[in-house]
DNA sequence: GCCGACGATTGATTTTTATCAAGCCCCACG
DNA sequence: CGTGGGGCTTGATAAAAATCAATCGTCGGC
C-alpha cells in the first residue's frame, strides 16, 4: 500500500519524526485489512509477528488464565497493539479480538524492528509510547490494588465525565460486561455498584449516565491524579 | 565519581552498549550515596529529578491511596527505579523507601534524557528495558486480575522455588507482611492462604518453607508461563 | 536483663465480591 | 410478527477477603 493512503498513521506520534524514507518502505510491507467483529486477531502466546494499528473500529484486548477472562483494555483509532511483545520479539502476552467490524494495518514485526535499529527519531518515538503505555498500566494496577470496586467504578465515571466534556452526562463506550471485566468485577456486581451510587447522584439509563451530584461523587471517590488521569 | 568506581554498573543491560564517552560524563555527574534503612527516598507525584540505581542493599517501590498502601515491587542490585518517569520528564508514580542500609547511585534525569538523545545504543537498550519492565507489569496485573489469592501465593511460592535452585525448600526473601502486599492481600491472609496450601505440601517456618508435594502444589497453582515466568 | 515494639498467627465477625438462578427487555432474525 | 438469544438486572446464597481483637515470640535498645 501507499503511505498516501493513511494520512492518519503517519500523524501518529510513533511515526510522525520518522524519516520519510523509512516509513515509506514500512507502509510498502503493510497490510491494511478490514476484519468482522467478534474476530480474534491474536492469541496470547503466539509469537509476535505483526504490530497491528486499529485505524477504524476498535479492538479489545483480553487475558486468560484458568478458566477465567478479563478484559485488559480497548484501543481505539488510532492507536497501536503489543508494541512492547513486537520489540522484545517475542510472544503476544494479550489476546485480541475485534470488537465489531475494524480497519487493521498490520506491519510485520521485522520491520518494526528494522526501522528501529536504522532510524534514530523512530527509536526515541518507540522510548515515548513505551514509557507511556508502562505508565498507564501502574495507573491501573494502583486502580486495582487500593481502591474497592465501588471506588474504581466512581473514578471510571468522573473520569468518562471530563473525556466527555464535563457537562453531567456521561455516556459508556462500551458494554457493561466489558465495562465490569476493564474495572475488575462481574457485571452483577457492576450493576449492584451503580445502586450504591444512587445516593451520589449518579442515574444510570442504558448507556447514559446522569452524575447530578459531581460534589459528592467526587467526595466518595477521591480522585487521584496519579491512578486516574490520563496522561501524567 | 569515575567509573571505575562502579563495574557492576557499566555491566547493566542499560549501559552495556553505550559509548564509553557518554558513560564517563554520566558518571561524572552522578552521585553514589549510603542511605539507612526506611528512609523515603522518593514520594509520589514529585518531579523525577534523578534516575535511581540500586548498588547495594533493597528499595521497596510503594503506593498509596486514600488511607491505604501497596507494595509495588522489591529492587535488589543492580537495579534501576522508576526508568519511565525519568524518561517523560513526568511527576513519580510510585514512592520508594529503604528496605535497609543501602547504596544508591543517583543521576541526575537531565543527563539520562541528554544521553538518550544523543547516543542511539542507549536509547535502544532504554527501550529494551521499557519493553521488559512493561511486560512485567502486565503479567502482575494479569496475576491480580485473573487469580484468587491462594492461587497467586502458590505460583509465588512455585517461582521462588525456580529461582532458587529447585532443591524443594524455599527462602522467603522478605518480610511475610511485604510479601502480603505484594500479593494484594492482607498479612492475616497471607497466614490463613499458607495454611490452606499445607494439604498440598506446603511448610512454613518462619521465612523457610518446605515444599513436599510439588506436583500436588502445581496441580493447585496451574503456573502459566504467560504469568509466571521471569522474563518471557 | 528487662521492656516495648513489631511481626506473625489465630479466632470471631463483618464486609466485599462471586456465583447461581430467574426474569425482563429489546433487538435481530426467521 | 413472533420468537429466541443476549445483555442487563435482581434476589438469594456462598465464597473470599478484610477487619477487629487478642496472643505469642523475638529482637533491639535502654
Amino acid at each position: 500500500m501507499r503511505s498516501s493512503d493513511l494520512p492518519e498513521v503517519r500523524e501518529l506520534a510513533l511515526f510522525e519524526s520518522m524519516s520519510a524514507e523509512c516509513f515509506e518502505s514500512l507502509m510498502r510491507v503493510a497490510y491494511l485489512q478490514t476484519f468482522p467483529g467478534q474476530l480474534e486477531l491474536i492469541a496470547e502466546g503466539d509469537p509476535a509477528d505483526f504490530l497491528y494499528i486499529v485505524i477504524e473500529g476498535s479492538v479489545e484486548l483480553y487475558a486468560k488464565s484458568n478458566g477465567r477472562e478479563a478484559t485488559m483494555s480497548i484501543v481505539r483509532p488510532v492507536g497501536t497493539l503489543i508494541l512492547a511483545a513486537v520489540l522484545k520479539d517475542a510472544v503476544y502476552l494479550m489476546s485480541a479480538r475485534t470488537r465489531e467490524k475494524s480497519k487493521i494495518l498490520l506491519i510485520p514485526s521485522e520491520d518494526i524492528r528494522a526501522a528501529f535499529r536504522q532510524d534514530n527519531d523512530f527509536a526515541r518515538a518507540i522510548v515515548v509510547e513505551l514509557a507511556t503505555a508502562y505508565r498507564g498500566i501502574v495507573k491501573e494496577y494502583k486502580d486495582l490494588k487500593l481502591r474497592s470496586s465501588v471506588e474504581r467504578l466512581a473514578n471510571r465515571l468522573l473520569r468518562f465525565h471530563e473525556d466527555q466534556g464535563g457537562n453531567g452526562s456521561v455516556e459508556l463506550p462500551d458494554d457493561k460486561k466489558i465495562l465490569a471485566s476493564q474495572l475488575g468485577m462481574t457485571p452483577e456486581n457492576l450493576s449492584r455498584a451503580f445502586n450504591t451510587l444512587k445516593p451520589y447522584g449518579v442515574e444510570v439509563d442504558g448507556a447514559l449516565v446522569r452524575l447530578t451530584d459531581l460534589s459528592s461523587l467526587r467526595r466518595l471517590a477521591k480522585p487521584n491524579p496519579l491512578i486516574d488521569s490520563p496522561s501524567t
